[in-house]
DNA sequence: CGCCATGTTGACCCAATTCAACGAGAGTGG
DNA sequence: CCACTCTCGTTGAATTGGGTCAACATGGCG
């Protein structure tokens, strides 16, 4: 799913010769709505979120990035300001591939432009498939998908519970709510037995009930 | 904004040799979802919609596609199923332009490589932009910004009428809402001297105020 | 220990869906 | 040319879903 796989060693040994590794600490901002960047940022370790700013002032988080994914290549691509920030969710350890890299592998290098290109349409793939969720799906099925998700993508830590602990509220842009639905919803889950909490925690019970929720069964 | 201006002569001659032209009515369908592509369709005449399924039976659609527009090359790029199906909102001309050259030209072009990348990123830039509005914007909002978008992108007929009729239900499956509600709330955009409408035609009175209530001003 | 951010709950209100009914135009077959 | 039916547009009323505001709890952290 990464891009760099196919580099060729020299540009992959440029690129090692040049970049800067920074380091952003949970909540820090590595990039902002509107500012242009002059390179992307490839993540080497933490988790993120790449989130957009509604005009009624709420957040929604539209993509989760971890270790191996690329940040701003889209940006970069269309050379245009960001149309997403990017948050550190984590403690993050991140590297900065300056424009000119990417500029000369795009231009130079057919393999690296087609994987680019693949993980685009994958990207508006699963994009597509947000749309319409968001659009057509309650608020129940979406926090399903969401728990599920994020089990599947970050794994669990070692008491079973979802590896990534997000706040109540980074929860609810995601899904795309309120805090407050958002908190009686997974109250609801718990009820039924499906999810259990520990404070900020969640561990998930029963996951083919929440995938036929997810799935509009129930 | 169409990626086939990036191809050489010699291969859109090689392409237009072999290109079949096909015309479609107003309303067949020229693909469905989950269909195994072998090759992408260009518009060459008419309007076509993208559109997803969703798990409840409603339709919401994605994108309105128009002449010079290229659909089903995402399936192909991924080579995956298509995740949308495109139907004719009007009687079309499409030509069929076969999986190989596609290949061709993405292995041995390199600016028609790009050219296809820039568009996906496009694509994808404005894609998120619909996940926030889906999530974050009321009925009113999106249905606003859905009125400026046909005018901009399809123009008006010659008594300044809305050139792209759609179904009551198409602008409730572009909004992402019931037909009845589309309905209300165009009704009370008539009422508001916003919009007039005669039949299923619509002509934009007010858009000032409109892209007021599109920005959540009003 | 106190403070501030975050989590939680209740109550109220508005937005949106749903079901049901009716009207109007567009074929279609008699 | 007229019923006939079918789809589409429209309206009403009932119900549910979701958002908002306000209050209060909790829990890390200086």
């Amino acid at each position: 799913m990464n891009s760099f796989k196919a580099l060729r060693k020299e540009e992959l040994k440029s690129m090692s010769d040049r970049k800067e590794t920074k380091k952003f600490k949970k909540g820090d901002a590595i990039f902002r709505e509107g500012e242009r960047l002059n390179g992307v940022y490839c993540v080497r370790d933490g988790i993120s979120k790449l989130s957009k700013l509604s005009d009624n002032g709420k957040d929604q988080i539209v993509k989760l990035a971890t270790k191996g994914e690329v940040l701003g290549q889209r940006s970069l691509i269309s050379s245009e300001c960001t149309n997403l920030s990017a948050t550190a969710l984590e403690d993050m350890e991140v590297c900065f591939i300056p424009k000119s890299h990417i500029e000369d592998s795009l231009r130079d290098n057919a393999l690296f432009t087609n994987a680019v290109l693949k993980l685009m349409t994958d990207e508006l793939r699963i994009a597509d498939n947000t749309i319409v969720n968001m659009a057509q799906k309650p608020v129940r099925q979406r926090l399903a998908a969401a728990l599920l998700y994020l089990e599947e993508n970050f794994g669990l830590d070692n008491e079973d519970y979802l590896y990534l602990k997000l706040s109540r509220s980074d929860i609810a842009d995601v899904v795309g709510t309120a805090t407050e639905l958002l908190i009686r919803t997974l109250g609801a889950f718990k009820k039924e037995g499906l999810i259990a909490t520990q404070g900020k925690r969640i561990k998930l019970l029963d996951k083919k009930k929440l995938t036929a929720i997810k799935e509009g069964l129930q």
